[in-house]
RNA sequence: GGUCCCAUCGACUAAUGGUUAGGUCACCACCCUUUCAAGGUGGCAGUACGGGUUCGAAUCCCGUUGGGAUCACCA
């Protein structure tokens, strides 16, 4: 049997982050096999709905280099994709479900529902549908159902589940789980308003679409015995399970907003790289070996698979994430970052050569984390107009310094290549000569081309200057430090 | 609270009955060095607890404790 798996999320918001570790691993297993990873919108609850989450499923899973092979754009031969439009067939097999007496009308209000829980709470009982006393069909009778129904009362549709007896699954990361179907609810399979639920809409897409692998996040797993009486109630095979662990905030609990923004996107908007973002999630939960952190798309294709899964959940730590990113910055070739770093220079209207974008991202990766940060790490390269750091002047400009500076700037003059190989010959010679140590002269000198104490080698900064930005620079400084 | 799931350094994890329990992030120190980084070296730090099974247990079993998920006409 071929493998087919689905991502399906539900199109209230935008794609979490342990919604793309989700859509990771359903890719990974599906390429890792050669089979197919579809794209399903689980929108049947009208009120949740939210414009414009679809589209960023989409372009985020596009983003992280994920292409489905089925889904609502692209089509495919089991579609449609979106479950909105697929509303009639969930009817349908609730019929089917209803004629076999698998499962039941009921017409209780939320009212008479809340009422219920009520007093079960009272009773210290569980929170579960008694279709012996509340209005289900069988203690209304046929007439009175049918009266109902005449009628146009709101009605759902409820599974019936067994009395008595184990439900039993396998899960490849879980292994066996047993409930006892006692403690299983008559679970809402069609609302009032006619869409299904999750439960029916899934299953019944699930066997429809050829699903051969279920991977979803471990909250699905508390729900999955009903699933499995659906299976069982239409008599289909399942497929196989794998419930992920949660992806956890800080202090353990199921990673949520309250906690910092979780959004994919967002990740994509502080500047990580895809990669990067991919590499790290995809080792939330999935190691498949110890002595490696770094691994691409294809080699996390090659390598994955389910078996390795972890079950305890895992916390999701932005400092190893932006380890990564950096590892990511300076390993890549840099002529692939160019695009990247063009456009967010443009953003800050500055608009250089592809060249010297080039040059200075060489220059200056090595002490960044993200791409986005050379317009503000890197001011000096794009502009005379830059901030001193006060902090910085105030400990290395002494009294003697300005003389110093002066006493270097002819030799700057004077020199007709101005690399940092030249550079520090010159001064480095002269300055040892006069029994000038270097930080006399050091610090300075970077604060009046730079502005702060952070930045890469000075000589290689100030070739990439240039002779006479530097000059200038020095020119500058000394004069407006010469009328204080 | 019921049900289910889970449990190795602070974090991510490796070790599928035999290792001085390994790696990575973070942290600390040192080296390198014109700053800051990067890099290198070293360090800190863990099998939740209690019982079994076994010659031998992080690993298998039971219990305890702890954590989590879930209990909607949401997904």
């Amino acid at each position: 049997m071929s493998v087919r798996v689905r991502f399906a999320p539900s199109p209230t918001g935008f794609l979490h982050i342990g919604g793309l570790r989700t859509a990771l691993y359903n890719y990974l297993f599906a390429r890792h096999h050669g089979g197919a990873c579809i794209l399903r919108i689980e929108d049947t609850d009208q009120t949740r709905f939210v414009e414009g989450a679809e589209e960023n499923i989409i372009d985020i899973s596009r983003w992280a280099g994920m292409e489905f092979d089925e889904s609502p754009e692209k089509g495919g031969p089991h579609g449609p994709y979106r479950q909105s439009e697929r509303t009639k067939l969930y009817r349908q097999y609730a019929d089917e479900l209803l004629a076999n007496d698998m499962a039941y009308r009921a017409f209780d209000t939320s009212e008479e529902l809340e009422a219920m829980r009520e007093r079960q709470k009272n009773a210290g009982i569980a929170a579960k549908y008694d279709r012996t006393v509340m209005r289900s069909e069988y203690t209304l009778g046929p007439d009175e159902t049918k009266r109902l129904l005449d009628q146009g009362a709101d009605c759902c549709i409820r599974l019936k589940v067994p009395v008595s007896g184990e439900i039993r699954f396998n899960d490849i990361v879980r292994g066996e789980v047993i409930v006892n179907a006692r403690d299983v609810d008559d679970q809402i399979l069609l609302k009032s308003d006619g869409f299904p639920t999750y439960h029916l809409a899934n299953v019944v897409d699930d066997h429809l679409m050829e699903i051969s692998h279920v991977i979803r996040g471990e909250e699905w797993l508390p729900s999955t015995p009903k699933h499995v009486l659906l299976y069982q109630a239409f008599g289909w095979d399942m497929p196989t399970f794998a419930h992920l662990p949660l992806l956890l905030n800080e202090d353990r609990s199921k990673m949520s907003k309250r906690f910092g923004d979780v959004f994919a996107k967002s990740f994509r908007e502080k500047g990580f790289f895809a990669d990067a973002l991919v590499n790290f999630v995809a080792l939330l939960g999935w190691n498949p070996t110890s002595d490696r952190e770094i691994f691409s798309m294809q080699e996390l294709i090659d390598l994955f698979t389910l078996e390795k899964v972890n079950k305890a959940g895992a916390i999701f730590d932005t400092k190893k994430l932006e380890w990564m990113n950096a590892q990511y910055l300076r390993n890549a070739n840099p002529e692939s970052l160019l695009p990247q770093l063009q456009v967010i220079l443009h953003e800050h209207d500055i608009e250089i050569s592809d060249e010297r974008a080039k040059d200075i991202l060489t220059l200056l990766r090595e002490r960044i984390t993200f791409l986005n940060e050379i317009p503000g790490f890197g001011a000096y390269m794009f502009s005379d107009d830059y901030v001193i750091d006060e902090e910085y002047k105030a400990k290395h400009w002494t009294a003697e310094s300005s003389a110093i500076i002066s006493s270097l700037l002819p030799l700057m003059k004077g020199l007709e290549e101005f690399n940092h190989i030249a550079i520090n010959d010159t001064i480095g010679a002269f300055t040892k000569e006069n029994g000038i140590t270097s930080k006399l002269f050091i610090h300075p000198l970077r604060m009046i081309i730079t502005g702060k104490p952070v930045g890469a080698g000075l000589y290689e900064t100030m070739e990439m200057l240039g002779k006479e930005v530097c000059i200038r620079r020095i020119e500058r400084f000394l004069s407006e430090e010469g009328t204080r």
